[in-house]
DNA sequence: CTGTTAGCGCCTTCAT
DNA sequence: ATGAAGGCGCTAACAG
C-alpha cells in the first residue's frame, strides 16, 4: 500500500494539517518541522494522490478560448475539438467558453482579449496576431494573473506563458524540402500562396521554404509570395492569375488556408497533377484533393492534440505549476495520399 | 452544480445504497425502484465522477508487457517508455510488469503469454509474433477474461482485444511512394532489408511497399527481399553485399530494426547519400544518419503514445468497456531532417 | 505556528 | 429489497 498523508503525519509525529501545508508549500510551518516532514516524505516514498487532491479541493477552471470567424476549415475544426473539450469538463473540472473575432484583425483581437479579461478566467487560449494592441492587451492579462497560451500562431515576445502550435519555420523547410525533391530536375519556377503576413505562423512557414529553396535548390526560381487572407474566392483568383502569367509553373506552395479555392483554380486551368502542390492542414477539401492527386503532399498540425494541450498548459499554470516542454510538443504530421488516415475529417 | 448521487437519491427518495446499485447495475432493486432512479438519473443530467468512484475503490489495474529482448534500439526505447509509464503507475493504479523473450521466437513467447497467465494480471501486452501457439496461448489468456493488446506487431485473427500499432500496410505505401518520387527518373534498381517475415509487421510493410512501387513505379526493378533479423552485424553483411552484387543499386528500403548495419555498410561503401534510403523508427542512430543525408526519409510510429495508448485500452477492456478507435489510432510519422523533434531519442 | 474536524463524491460492509 | 454509517486520500475552515 502506498503511504498516505496520515503515515507521513504518524511518521513525522505532526497534524494531517501540518503535512498538507508542507506539501503545498503553504506558510506557516517552522523551518524546524517543515524538515521533519519532508524527511518523512522522503523516507516513505509518498507521492500524493493528484484525483484524490482534487476531489477534497473541488477547484474548477474557467477558461476562454479566442478564434478567427470565417469559413475557414482549419479554424472550425480547431473550434470543434474545443466543443469537445467541453464535454470533457466534468471530468477534467474546466468550464469553457468559446468567444470568435474576425479574422486578420488585431483591434478586434484585442477587444476580445479585454472581454475576456473582464470574465475573470483562470486562463485564456488565443489564436494570435502580431500586433502591439494584442501584446498589451496579453500583457494586462499577464499582470491580473491570467493564463495565457497563444494557439496555431504565436505572438513572440509577448508575455504568453507558453505557445501551443507547431515548429512552423520547421514546417517551412520540410514543405520546402519535399517539394524540391519532388520537382527533381524538371524546370519552373514555384509560387508561394499565403493567407496574411500579419500572422507569425505564416510569416515563419514562409522563411523555412525560403531557406531551405535558396540553400538546396538554389537554381530553383520562387516567385512572390501572393496573400490569400486564408478566402476561398481571393485564393482562386491569385492562383488563376498565376499559372496564366507562368505557363511553366511547377510548384505551388500554399501556407494558408483556403485550399478549396486553389484547388479549383488548378482544376479549371487543367493543371491538376501537373503542379507539384504542398499545402498545409488536413479538411475534407484538401483529403479530397490528396487522394485525388491535385495536393501532394499535406503538412498538418493535430488541432486535437493542440487544444488538449493548451488547456493542460493552462490548468497548469493557473496552479503556478510548470510544464514539461517534451511532453506539449505539437508534431508537424506529413500526409501523402498513403498515409492518410481513415478516419472522418 | 453537478448533481451528486445524494441529489438522485433526495430526488428518487431513496438512499444512497440504492443508487449506487442501479449505478452499478447491482442485483438486489426492485424494477419500480431502479425505475425511480434511473428516471431522477436521467431529469438531473448526472455523471458520475470517475476520479472519485477510484478512490472509493481502491481498485489497482496489475498489467504484463512482454516484448522481445536484444539490442534493437527500438525496442528498448519500447521498453523505456512501458518503464516511464511504471513511474506514472500511482495516478493510473497500475501495477505493471515487465517480460522480455527472445526475439522471433515463438515458443519462448508462447512460454511468456503462460508465465503472464499464471500471475492472473488484468491486462496483457505483447508484441506478437504470428505462430500457432501464440495464438492458442492469447486464447486462453482472453477465455479467462484477461484482457490482450498487441502492440507494435499484430496477430489479426486471434482472439487479441485490440492492436496497438500503426497501419503498416499504409506505412510500407508511403514508405514506396517516397521512394519512388524521390528517385524521380534515377535508373537503377531498389533493395528490400527486412527483419523477418515471422512478423507481421514487417510482412504488412513489405506487401504496400510492393504494391506501390508495381502500380504507381512499374518500371522500376525490386530486388528479393532480404532478412537481417534486425540485426546489425547481419544486416550491415547483407547491405554490403548487395552493394557489391549491383554497382547501379539506386535505393534501399529498411523495413525493420538493425539500421546501424545498414548505414555501416553505406558509409564503408562510399553510397552514403547516393543511395536513397527510407527506413523506419527514430532512434538516435536513425537520427544521425538522417541528419547526415545517409538516411532520406524515416518513418516512425511513437513508441509512447503505443505505450499509453495500450494501457488505457487495457484498463477500458478489463472494465468490460468499450474504446473509441478513432482515439485510439497510432499515427506514422514521416521525417525528414527538417522536421525532426529536437528532442533526446 | 499547529491541531481538530468536517467534508469532496463515491463505494462498501453490515443491519434491517 | 433497502438503508445507515464509515472510509478512500486529501484539503480547508476554524480553533487554539
Amino acid at each position: 500500500m502506498r503511504p498516505t498523508v496520515h503515515d507521513i503525519a504518524a511518521e513525522a509525529g505532526v497534524s494531517l494539517a501540518t503535512v498538507d501545508r508542507v506539501l503545498n508549500n503553504r506558510p506557516g510551518v517552522r523551518a524546524v518541522t517543515r524538515d521533519k516532514v519532508e524527511q518523512a516524505i522522503e523516507t516513505l516514498g509518498y507521492v500524493r494522490d493528484v484525483a484524490a487532491a482534487n476531489l477534497a479541493k473541488g477547484r474548477t477552471y474557467p477558461l476562454i478560448f479566442i478564434m478567427p470567424a470565417g469559413d475557414n476549415s482549419f479554424m472550425r475544426g480547431l473550434e470543434a475539438e474545443v466543443r469537445a473539450a467541453t464535454v470533457r469538463s466534468a471530468a477534467e473540472r474546466t468550464e469553457i467558453t468559446i468567444l470568435t473575432v474576425p479574422a486578420f484583425n488585431a483591434q478586434a483581437l484585442a477587444e476580445a482579449l479585454a472581454e475576456a479579461h473582464r470574465r475573470q478566467p483562470a486562463g485564456v487560449a488565443v489564436v494570435a496576431i502580431e500586433a502591439p494592441e494584442v501584446t498589451a492587451a496579453v500583457k494586462r492579462l499577464r499582470d491580473d494573473g491570467i493564463a495565457v497560451v497563444t494557439l496555431v500562431s504565436d505572438l513572440p515576445g509577448s508575455a504568453r506563458d507558453h505557445f501551443a502550435g507547431v515548429d512552423n519555420v520547421a514546417a517551412g523547410r520540410t514543405a520546402g524540402s519535399l517539394m524540391g525533391r519532388f520537382l527533381g530536375n524538371r524546370e519552373g519556377p514555384v509560387a508561394v500562396l499565403a493567407g496574411s503576413m500579419l500572422v507569425r505562423d505564416h510569416r515563419d512557414r514562409l522563411e523555412g521554404f525560403q531557406a531551405v529553396m535558396r540553400d538546396c535548390f538554389g537554381t530553383r526560381a520562387l516567385l512572390p509570395v501572393v496573400e490569400g487572407q486564408d478566402d476561398a474566392a481571393l485564393a482562386e483568383k491569385l492562383v488563376a492569375a498565376l499559372i496564366d502569367a507562368h505557363p511553366d509553373l511547377a510548384g505551388i506552395y500554399s501556407i494558408g488556408a483556403g485550399n478549396r479555392g486553389l484547388v479549383a483554380a488548378l482544376e479549371k486551368a487543367g493543371k491538376a497533377g501537373t503542379i507539384c502542390v504542398v499545402a498545409h492542414e488536413l479538411t475534407a477539401y484538401s483529403r479530397a484533393a490528396l487522394l485525388s492527386g491535385t495536393i501532394d503532399a499535406l503538412l498538418n498540425q493535430d488541432a486535437g492534440h493542440e487544444v488538449r494541450s493548451a488547456i493542460r498548459v493552462l490548468k497548469a499554470k493557473a496552479d503556478g505549476l510548470a510544464v514539461i516542454a517534451a511532453q506539449e510538443r505539437i508534431r508537424i504530421d506529413i500526409f501523402l495520399k498513403d498515409n492518410l488516415p481513415s478516419g472522418q475529417v
